[in-house]
DNA sequence: AATAAAACATGACCTATGTCACCTTCTTAT
DNA sequence: ATAAGAAGGTGACATAGGTCATGTTTTATT
């Protein structure tokens, strides 16, 4: 027991360096693991409903985690996905909305529960989270204004180059003579609504870069192994 | 001399209820004060350019500001108009990043600037002004993921639609009569870059929408006369 | 292991919207 | 006031990529 306990701490959390909470000290951290809840969903369960009310905030400890939106037409785009050290919910949290989003887990993965009441004192009680927040904010923020760059701008065989260089950075695994494995687990299907297209054209392109020796497949995991062409095809904004 | 500087304190700043500093006192007003400049820019200027160093935070007092990206192919999308009451820039302060994207006045406007250092430090003494700067961002953050399932989602016609609705929020003049005056200067060329489509096809809708009689035109201004049709046209999310 | 269901893949066809060309009407500057 | 340059507007045409139909392969379930 205690030892289950123990081992839920933030301070032993796998994604501690990566997270807002990165520059608590180990006795702050304590505080926290006293204050939240921990997790596991399994692979396509989801964590909130867009549509919801938020109670507080998630906190990724390991796995991977889609957020999408569904349109009018039930039709859904995956806005972003969250990894661990990511926090989730934020958003609504901090604005009092509904989620405008839902959640659902890519994978198994480790999520812990923070109550609204005690984030908000910790977020003003301690700057360096508030600036953590606000710092992950920004970045998500600067990937969004990106994203919605390049939908206006670029054909969707640009966008598939560079999606996968996004993936590419965020999961990528280097498997040495320059490939990389993407490591993580993501349908045709879900693929093309990161990038706003029709899964029969993602396939193509899919096939496509195939052909053309930059990327290859290992079971339905993707591997990249022509970055440099890639980059090239992905036509990037400098 | 005495008059001017008071004339300039956030105090008496048209926007001061807006902005990320409306929880603070008087005195703390001040204190801001003493440490910004205020500059105003004609029509056309930039206040920073994509690829800049940020050294500190704009907030607008007035005016509205449009918020570009430029493409590699030197096409500019229009990502967000930021208002009186606003900030700018606080994505790359943030996150130590060169600026993403260019800042230009769409008419006069009145900014105010913030050296980087005393802004951070604000932020870490103000719990309040660290809470407003994160809902600020959060709500920009809702509206780019918004924006982004638009695209993905929608044509032309119902984006155009949607479009004007959210101009209406932001910048409706109530005329009466169900009638509103969208107060704000933009071209049919920044529009189509609003909605990622080209000027030509959004100049086709806008006449089609005034045939169906759901705008009106005064000079350049756009008046929306059926917001009832409008929203039926947008195919709003839920 | 067998079966069902989901995901992947490819071809044929169609349409929304981009592109180009050209004209008209406002702005702005001299 | 007038000229020059933006911005607004419209038609003709081309095409990227969406949709539908169909088949194959993979994954999950009993």
């Amino acid at each position: 027991m205690k030892h289950s306990r123990e081992s839920n701490a933030c301070q032993n959390c796998p994604s501690r360096g990566e997270g807002i909470f990165c520059d608590l000290e180990n006795m702050e951290l304590q505080d926290i693991s006293e204050h939240k809840v921990t997790n596991l969903y399994k692979k396509g369960q989801t964590l909130f409903v867009q549509g919801n009310h938020p109670f507080g905030l998630y906190c990724i400890s390991s796995g991977n985690i889609k957020v999408t939106k569904t349109g009018p037409d039930g039709k859904e785009s995956i806005v972003r996905i969250v990894t661990g050290g990511d926090v989730l919910g934020h958003r609504s949290l901090f604005t009092n909305e509904y989620y405008t989003a839902t959640a659902t887990a890519l994978e198994d993965s480790r999520v812990c529960f923070i109550d609204k009441k005690y984030i908000l004192k910790v977020i003003q009680d301690k700057p360096s989270v508030a600036l953590n927040v606000i710092n992950k904010l920004s970045r998500d923020m600067g990937a969004a204004e990106s994203k919605l760059t390049s939908l206006h701008q670029k054909n969707v065989r640009e966008r598939l180059a560079e999606l996968l260089l996004l993936l590419k950075e965020s999961h990528g695994i280097d498997l040495g003579g320059g490939r990389f494995k993407l490591d993580i687990k993501l349908t045709r299907e879900e693929m093309a609504t990161m990038i706003g297209t029709a899964n029969e054209t993602l396939i193509r392109f899919i096939s496509e870069f195939k052909d053309e020796q930059m990327i290859e497949q290992d079971g339905k995991t993707i591997i990249i192994s022509d970055e440099e062409k890639l980059i090239e095809w992905a036509n990037l904004n400098y």
